[in-house]
RNA sequence: GGAGAGAUGGCCGAGUGGUCGAAGGCGCACGCCUGGAAAGUGUGUAAACUCCAAAAGGGUUUCGUGGGUUCGAAUCCCACUCUCUCCGCCA
């Protein structure tokens, strides 16, 4: 089943503007876009019930916001029925008055005009209200999180995390290096380097490094291009629209790096730019399944991060990732789920690395998600699972704040899924490449990557 | 960066104060015509909010965005954004 999503445009600004930018673009008048954040609210009112139970699965008690909600509601639809019946008569009086002139009542006209002057202050104090109370539906509703799938098992940390399947063999390493000695010693990666240009987070990578780096990236896009995944190269800054599509603003404005000047974000994944091609589209049916795949640098600020979480390249400032992104038909949106998670693992084989695919827990998942896998591979030397992929269906959190609509059998529009996953990310891929296959002579790289590093071995 | 032009429905394009949610065309949908198709022809063809149990139907809003003038704005005024052209710079 298909739970609509539970946000709209918000008024809720990212909180540094620069003053040329100061106007609110996210400033939802009465008359647009509201129709998604009602279809939200009639489920919040029909099903209550159901809507708590799904917000309790990641720990959440939501009654009283949700009563909050449909009180602010109520009061917002009187207004507007008030101030919609006033300038309807506003429209008729002022048509009136157009028409006395013709006759040469002058008297009937100033009449009528005195009318719409008093109706037209009324409305100017009804607007007013109406305005003030769609800001606190919105302001209190943006803090309602995806509705989980009822697949998605309670739980509030990684460890209520449930394994759903594991496959590969953790290879048995004597003295094994952890990779960026590993990066040292072959020379592959230098960490000082990207110190020296940038910062800490932004490796240099050289010689059979680069080279495994641009191999990977052409071996995921293949994979995926062969799997019916069409390759984009989408821009690597996006504007404000964009980063409010996905989610990313204006809550999570710290995690990407803003250019200020130009008020653009550097992508912190390719799910930006690539699922906003399609923001404020409306399709026909026959246009599912559009799936598209497409490589590009990530740039994340990961504000708060720190020990060995963000060693060698467990956690980067600037990463490589390959993307798979779907549109897809509401009733078809879990088995597109199922599907890439299948894609997702066949490559991690060919790969040959050890791996386990999580479902998350409510707690673990993220805040636009309904259900979400993760994939982890193991690192033999660090003695750690670390992820590489996570495969999630937005349901229509995303579509909503997407405007990204279908037009169904009876012509109404309606909100379309979004999923996407990571086909795949390199660094921590690279990271248990180089630990789990090191061996005396040098780095083996697995059989399916040969054709595409044109060696076999890093020494 | 400098100068100029522009922004109207899925697309093209008309529209300088009321009869404009918006002519005309294209496209699309359905019907007629046809053995079938093309041509021709007829009808229809935006989104959102709201009232109504629902349907039917009604109301409101939207002509880049925001504000202003006016009884009344696509049309007048102001600000902003974006696009295009020319010049400059440049992978």
């Amino acid at each position: 089943m298909y739970i609509a999503s539970l946000v709209g445009y918000t008024n809720t600004m990212p909180k540094k503007t620069p003053a040329k930018l100061k106007k609110n673009r996210y400033l939802c008048k009465h008359h647009i876009n509201y129709r998604h954040i009602m279809l939200t609210l009639k489920i919040l009112r029909e099903q209550t019930a159901e809507v708590l139970e799904r917000l309790a699965v990641k720990g959440l008690d939501a009654k009283e916001i949700i009563n909050k909600i449909l009180q602010f509601d109520d009061a917002r639809k009187a207004l507007q029925t008030q101030l919609d019946n006033n300038l309807a008569e506003q429209n008729v009086t002022a048509k009136n008055i157009g028409a006395l002139m013709q006759q040469g009542k002058k008297e009937e006209a100033e009449a009528a005009k005195q009318r719409t002057a008093a109706l037209k202050e009324q409305s100017k104090v009804l607007e007013q209200q109406l305005a003030e109370t769609e800001k606190q539906v919105n302001d209190t509703l943006v803090l309602l999180p995806n509705l989980p799938s009822k697949l998605v098992p309670a739980g509030k940390t990684s460890a209520d995390n449930v394994v759903v399947r594991e496959g590969g063999a953790v290879p048995a390493l004597h003295d094994a290096l952890p990779h960026w000695d590993l990066a040292k010693k072959y020379d592959i990666i230098d960490f000082d380097l990207g110190v020296k240009l940038t910062g800490a987070g932004f490796p240099v990578y050289k010689g059979k490094g680069a080279k495994l780096q641009r191999a990977l990236i052409s071996f995921f896009l293949d994979r995926n291009t062969n799997a019916g995944y069409t390759e984009v190269q989408p821009p690597l800054m996006v504007n404000e629209a964009s980063g409010f599509g996905t989610g990313q603003l204006p809550d999570k404005e710290g995690q990407m790096y803003h250019v200020g000047i130009d008020n653009f974000y550097l992508i912190p994944t390719a799910e930006v730019p690539v699922t906003n091609i399609y923001r404020d589209v409306i399709l026909n049916p026959a246009d599912f399944p559009i799936k598209l795949t497409a490589y590009t640098p990530c740039f994340r600020r990961e504000a708060g991060s720190y020990g060995k979480d963000v060693r060698g390249l467990n956690r980067l400032h600037q990463f490589d990732k390959v993307e798979i992104v779907q549109f897809q038909l509401p009733e078809n949106s879990y088995a597109a789920l199922d599907a890439m998670v299948t894609h997702v693992e066949s490559i991690v084989n060919e790969l040959e690395l050890p791996y386990r695919i999580l479902r998350l827990c409510g707690g673990d998942m993220s805040f636009t998600s309904a259900l979400t896998y993760d994939f982890e591979v193991f690192s033999a030397a660090q003695q750690r699972w670390l992820e590489v992929s996570s495969v999630s269906n937005f349901e229509s959190f995303q579509a909503n704040r997407l405007k990204l609509r279908y037009r169904d059998e009876n012509k109404k529009t309606q909100l379309a899924h979004t999923l996407n996953g990571s086909s795949l990310a390199l660094p921590r891929i690279v990271a248990a490449l180089l630990e789990n296959n090191q061996t005396p002579e040098g780095i083996r790289i697995p059989k399916a990557l040969q054709p595409y590093t044109g060696f076999d071995v890093i020494s």
